[in-house]
RNA sequence: GGUGCGGUGGCGAAGAGGCUAACGCCGUGGUCUGCAAAACCACUAUUCGCCGGUUCGAAUCCGGCCCGCACCUCCA
């Protein structure tokens, strides 16, 4: 089975082969930090995320690019409205960008370049495209000749005549085509500014992007992505100069996402219809947010609904008791493989075996996160049977390690397991609720149910559940 | 106007020519159990926006229609 990815380029499904074999390198627009990320802008990281680890599942050496646009109009209207620097703003806005990314599972990617740390690079890129005929200076600015590009277009699928005709804002007569780009633009008063060969000023929107993918994974990479508004006219754009700067191609898959939307609209700081990683984070699980995004398809829109967060919790409260019912099954019994096999025991290997194979045939098919959960669930499914089943030893024990293996290998590929946190405090705490429940058990084993039901009660009040099981008294966090 | 995408059960959401239309949530019944919880089992769309067509066979392909959204401007 090979991997098929959809390329917005060819607009289909392309068998994907890594520009060198067993390495990927992927490039994703990362934020403008001037404000604080809502869940639409966190999206294309959390789906990269996932991306990320399925390839290193598959065995990928992957390395990971994602840049921060730290200098902007945005930025400089924050900074100019607080009062403080624009690098103030963009080094507050990325701590807070960290800070959300984190809260959900979100791993760091491998580099993080700066614009503002990049600006000789920048200027050698566009004194090139000068060089080269691609772009022209006028009045300190320099702009991207789009007709130098016979090209152009060829990402949105659109003419340059059709975008003529289509044009929203009123253009600067001087430029020879109304679709040309700044690559580089002077600094007004109190704006943040460099030298340059045009005199001070600081770069344009696209141009960054398209020199620090090409510094940190050079020409031809795999992945680029970002979210479908970034189609036209940035990553158009960031093809156009790259392609005219190198003379070969700039990407091989140009991946997309779809947004997130409310209330049938898409989500925006405009539209005012956001809801901030931050606020969403203090009423819900990181996971849980992840098992609701990762459940609809990476290029269909979503529309977030703050009402459907609880069934997200509870569908991915499942996995985590399982999770958490697996560890206590095989704590401390002895995993021992023994020479041969029951019949029994090879069947739940094949139905294992099964499992991901589905699960890889889903994440193969253009990364289908949402068929991925059920597969999950299945497994899940014959996980929670098998442990109903019969005593957890001996060869059972095998399997069941075998299972619990593929379990937290296939869930944390979504990061959906394998996120609880432990610390000495939580170890103490997991002793002292141990004892209580041993407790509580003393009183049952005397039918003293009165006192069992309320140590049980005063507990759930604590957040802690007591479950009567089969196999003993079991507890877990509501 | 141009360019794309989508309408699947009470809700969310996969499936893209032929297995019982995944999976999760909710609901009902059952197993287990002192009770509860968790888990498991069973049931829950003769049907995939509407109307035609192609085909032995269509939710899946084609045509028309009705809705909804996005991009063409900063935007993940």
């Amino acid at each position: 089975m090979s991997l098929k990815v959809y390329d917005t380029m060819t607009k289909s499904l392309r068998e994907f082969v890594p520009r060198d074999p067993g390495k990927v390198s992927i490039y994703v627009c990362g934020v403008t930090p001037y404000n604080f990320c809502h869940i639409g802008n966190a999206r294309p990281f959390l789906v990269w995320d996932v991306i990320r680890r399925y390839l290193t599942y598959k065995g990928y050496s992957v390395r990971y690019v994602q840049n921060f646009t730290d200098v902007d109009d945005k930025i400089i209207n924050q900074a100019q409205k607080e009062g403080v620097s624009a690098l103030e703003i963009a080094d507050r806005y990325i701590k807070e960008y960290f800070h959300d990314m984190d809260a959900l599972g979100i791993q760091r990617v491998d580099v993080y370049p700066r614009v503002t740390d990049h600006i000789s690079d920048i200027i050698a890129l566009v004194d090139k495209l000068i060089e080269k005929g691609h772009a022209y200076v006028l009045d300190g600015s320099v702009y991207y000749s789009v007709e130098s590009f016979p090209e152009y277009g060829k990402l949105s699928g659109r003419s340059l005549d059709d975008l003529k005709a289509g044009a929203r804002v009123e253009v600067d007569e001087r430029k020879r085509h109304p679709m040309d780009f700044v690559l580089w633009k002077p600094s007004k008063e109190n704006e943040p500014a460099w030298d340059s060969p045009w005199g001070p000023g600081r770069p344009g929107w696209h141009i960054e992007c398209s020199v620090m993918a090409l510094k940190y994974l050079g020409p031809g990479f795999d992945f680029h992505g970002g979210g479908s508004d970034l189609i036209f006219p940035h990553h158009e754009n960031e093809v156009a100069q790259s392609e005219a700067a190198l003379g070969t191609p700039f990407v091989r898959y140009w991946v997309h996402n779809g947004f997130i939307n409310m209330g049938g609209e898409k989500m925006a700081k405009s539209v005012g219809n956001i809801t901030r990683v931050r606020d969403l984070i203090k009423q819900y699980p990181g996971p849980a947010i992840r098992y609701y995004i990762l459940s609809t398809h990476y290029r269909s829109p979503l529309d977030f609904r703050l009402e459907d967060m609880p069934a997200a919790v509870r569908g991915w409260k499942r996995l985590v008791n399982l999770e958490d019912n697996l560890e206590r099954a095989l704590a401390g019994t002895e995993i021992k493989p023994p020479a041969d096999l029951s019949p029994a025991a090879r069947q739940f290997q094949d139905l294992l075996a099964k499992h991901r194979q589905a699960f890889e045939t889903a994440m193969d098919d253009d990364f289908n996160t949402a068929q991925a959960v059920g597969v999950l669930f299945d497994l899940a499914r014959d996980l929670n049977r098998y442990l109903a089943a019969g005593a957890i030893e001996g060869e059972r024990a095998v399997m069941l390690a075998d299972g619990r293996d593929l379990f937290l290998s296939l869930g944390g590929v979504l990061g959906l397991t394998g996120t609880s946190e432990r610390s000495a405090d939580k170890a103490l705490l997991d002793d002292l609720i141990q004892l209580v429940a041993e407790l509580r058990e003393d009183a049952r084993a005397r039918k003293d149910y009165a006192t069992a039901d309320r140590v049980r009660d005063r507990l759930s009040q604590l957040g802690i559940i007591l479950e009567d099981t089969a196999a003993g008294v079991r507890w877990r966090y509501r």
